[in-house]
DNA sequence: TCTGGGGTCCTAGGACCC
DNA sequence: TCTGGGGTCCTAGGACCC
């Protein structure tokens, strides 16, 4: 009995509100004013302040739909920065490593963070600690929440924020209010636990989280996938999602865009297109790594379907691994020339790269091993230079300066910082894992 | 007039081989 | 003229997350 081996606590430490945040804490006047964040095209709203949510605006709502609402509050409204939100990442990491000496960090996603928390006995102080912390050295507010698994902490840290008492600050690790926490969770609100999911659920009569906890794991497979008999077992307090602390390399990266207008003409799509495959291999390069798979696709307007909702979309495979633009230009070129019909209205756009691998790994060509790595070379002093310069100083002659696709973004404030937007290619050489933006 | 972007993982079903 | 089944790989699509 004496030699129970406790699992380690995991602490997930949760930016709130973060882009809005972020906002506030470079522009204090905000402070006085509700805060909405926008998507690129100003499209739907990303961020909310506190203010926002209780007006009953949803997360990624269309502006249009809320517009006046907001602006009857005096909201302000402003088109997202991500080079601002990734600068206040890393300086919110850097607490996490340098003042709270977290040993074993996983970078969830740029405003999460889950901690091994090892098995203290002064959990809650450590909690406080944490958000106390990284608010006077960033000024960005934190939610911390901490269980035996990934998916309990998930859960603490969300009604850590919600809850006046817990006041940002939640330890459900051998806490006797684990069930009343669950029962009063619907199974929805649960970590990997979706919309579809939630019907399914609900559909056999499982409304509550501590219901799923009470299931049977097969079943729920059943029912769900593994994934969720997974889920099961880790709110029973059985650790499945392990913590990745390791670096992890890209599986995918892309650029994709919906355009400021409809474009009908495929020297207009191309034009598009190449544009977006500069930028994607721009991200590639800098993660150091070479494609084998390119997909590209086009949509019309899903909204409206007229004469039908047309998604065309074609992946080229490649013989070989490469990371030149004149070569992956080809490649794309051929699956646009597949994709494209005339008489469409296309809305958006993009080319995704997959099989990426390292140029130190690529297997070397029979043929023409020599001109590819004079190209890889050039490809790496053209960025250089690009970096040094300012994006496409150097650039195909394919690629046009301004294309009418690009969209709008009417809300910029603060344009200093979207200075750094150049150094935030997305994932980063200094960041190591693999980081997404909203 | 207006409705984002970037990821991951899982599964079912088809193609193909033996 | 009859007509198997198992294994593997690939792809498209679904679902989810931030």
């Amino acid at each position: 009995m004496a030699n129970v081996r406790k699992n380690n606590a995991i602490a997930l430490v949760d930016c709130n509100n973060f882009y809005a945040s972020c906002e506030r804490v470079v522009n204090p006047e905000l402070y006085k004013r509700p805060v909405v964040v926008l998507s690129h095209n100003d499209g739907i709203i990303i961020s909310r302040s506190n203010e926002v949510k209780a007006l009953g605006v949803p997360m990624t709502a269309p502006l249009f739909q809320y517009r006046d609402l907001l602006e009857r509050h005096n909201t302000a409204i402003i088109s997202a920065n991500h080079g601002l939100y990734y600068e206040f990442s890393h300086r919110v990491i850097d607490v996490l490593n340098d003042d709270i000496g977290a040993n074993k960090l996983e970078l969830y996603s740029i405003d999460e963070a889950f901690i091994d928390a090892g098995v203290p006995d002064k959990l809650p102080f450590l909690g406080r600690h944490i958000k106390n912390t990284i608010f006077e050295k960033t000024k960005i507010p934190v939610s911390v929440g901490i269980a035996t698994t990934k998916t309990l902490a998930k859960l603490a840290n969300k009604i850590a924020k919600k809850s006046a008492k817990a006041d940002g600050v939640l330890d459900l690790y051998n806490s006797p209010h684990i069930d009343l926490a669950l029962k009063k969770t619907a199974v929805g609100n649960i970590w990997g636990i979706g919309p579809r999911s939630a019907v399914k659920l609900n559909a056999v009569g499982i409304k509550t989280a501590y219901e799923l906890k009470l299931s049977e794991p097969d079943r729920i497979r059943m029912h769900l996938n593994q994934f969720g008999s997974r889920t099961v077992l880790e709110l029973n307090g059985i650790p499945c999602l392990s913590m990745e602390i390791s670096e992890r390399t890209n599986k995918s990266i892309a650029h994709t865009r919906t355009f400021g207008h409809p474009m009908t003409e495929l020297d207009e799509l191309r034009e598009a297109v190449y544009y977006f495959t500069t930028r994607v291999l721009e991200k590639m390069r800098w993660n150091n790594l070479a494609t084998k798979t390119v997909e590209v696709f086009a949509n019309t307007d899903r909204f409206k379907p007229v004469p039908y909702y047309y998604k065309g979309k074609h992946t080229y495979h490649s013989v070989y691994h490469s990371d030149v633009t004149s070569e992956i230009y080809a490649w794309v070129t051929i699956c646009l020339e597949k994709i494209y019909r005339p008489g469409m209205k296309y809305r958006k756009a993009g080319v995704v790269l997959t099989d990426l691998v390292s140029p130190d790994d690529v297997p070397y060509r029979l043929f023409d091993q020599r001109k590819f790595e004079r190209q890889h070379h050039l490809g790496k002093l053209i960025d250089e230079v690009n970096y040094r310069y300012g994006r496409d100083v150097v650039r195909s002659a394919s690629l046009k300066e301004k294309g009418g696709w690009q969209g709008k973004s009417e809300h910029r404030g603060n344009d200093s910082y979207h200075a750094i937007g150049r150094d935030v290619l997305g994932l980063g050489k200094t960041y190591s894992k693999s980081v997404r933006f909203l």
